[in-house]
DNA sequence: CTAAAATCCTGGTGGC
DNA sequence: TGCCACCAGGATTTTA
């Protein structure tokens, strides 16, 4: 479940490998994973140069040539591999995408939600995405403007993209732990104090994800260390490293909700 | 307007 | 050991 963190440090590292490449194939085996016209996505990658690879929200953002933007978003169980075209093909592998050097990039997924999307328009993939919260120009007060007559309760707020960016579950728990503010408060009952502390909260906990090259899940995204500094995220019943107190779990629009009872109010 | 539920998927888990 | 119901979870879509 790679979220802003993970997508992060994979972006940092595709670009060494494939930076300067250019597809030269495509091969679809789930056409479900593309989400613009199969035939339009295999007629028109081939050729593309792979020129920089940045991130938005959870999307990873490779800019072609040409003007050609190719997203890829893992969603929960995705996963890219750049691997010479002569290594065996894992379970899992839906897009094969060929390049110039005799290698190519694997799209592993094994639960089939990851998409890729080909298009000359960013906007119609990243259009309806809200701020992204580490950016040097998203400022306290943009923040807090973000809240302005926002009745919902505050752990949907955080985990909906359209309201601010990157966020899943995981790091929505860990910022609302760390801001000592409970998940299920009702987002305008949250005072100017509790904003400022949330604000820097969100960015501390993705900073540290990033620092520690994201966190490591099922096995899916290999090499991250942030697992091991969860506070509440998966501690159902263990005690909060703060106050000892038994971390607890809710549900919340249907999505697992860790909190201490005793640190966040 | 908010919000909850359904949808898409498969591997892992727990009950029996 | 086998079978099966059930669950997680991001984002979108549908329904309330």
């Amino acid at each position: 479940m790679p979220e802003l963190p993970e997508v992060e440090t994979i972006v940092r590292e595709l670009r060494q490998p494939l930076v300067g490449r250019t597809f030269t194939q495509v091969i679809v085996r789930w056409e479900k994973t593309i989400q613009t016209p199969v035939a339009e996505f295999k007629h028109n990658l081939p050729g593309k140069q792979i020129e920089s690879i940045r991130r938005r929200a959870k999307y990873i953002w490779f800019h072609l040539s040409g003007g050609w933007s190719l997203f890829i978003h893992l969603k929960m169980s995705g996963n890219l591999q750049v691997l010479p075209v002569s290594t065996p093909c894992e379970k899992h592998v839906h897009t094969i995408l060929r390049l110039d050097n005799g290698h190519e990039v694997r799209f592993k997924d094994t639960r089939k939600f990851g998409r890729a999307y080909l298009t000359r328009d960013p906007e119609t993939v990243t259009g309806h995405l809200g701020p992204e919260p580490l950016a040097d120009n998203f400022t306290l007060a943009d923040f807090k403007a973000l809240f302005h007559r926002k009745k919902g309760r505050l752990k949907p707020l955080l985990l909906n993209q359209a309201f601010i960016a990157g966020l899943g579950n995981i790091y929505a728990d860990e910022a609302c732990h760390d801001a000592g503010i409970l998940p299920n408060r009702t987002a305008d009952t949250l005072s100017a104090v509790e904003l400022e502390r949330l604000y820097h909260s969100i960015r501390k906990v993705l900073n540290h994800g990033i620092m520690h090259r994201g966190a490591t899940f099922d096995e899916v995204y290999p090499g991250g260390k942030f697992q091991n500094f969860f506070q509440v995220y998966g501690r159902t019943g263990e005690p909060c490293r703060t106050c000892d107190q038994p971390v607890e779990r809710i549900v919340l629009s249907s999505r697992s909700t860790h909190f201490c009872p005793n640190c966040q109010r």
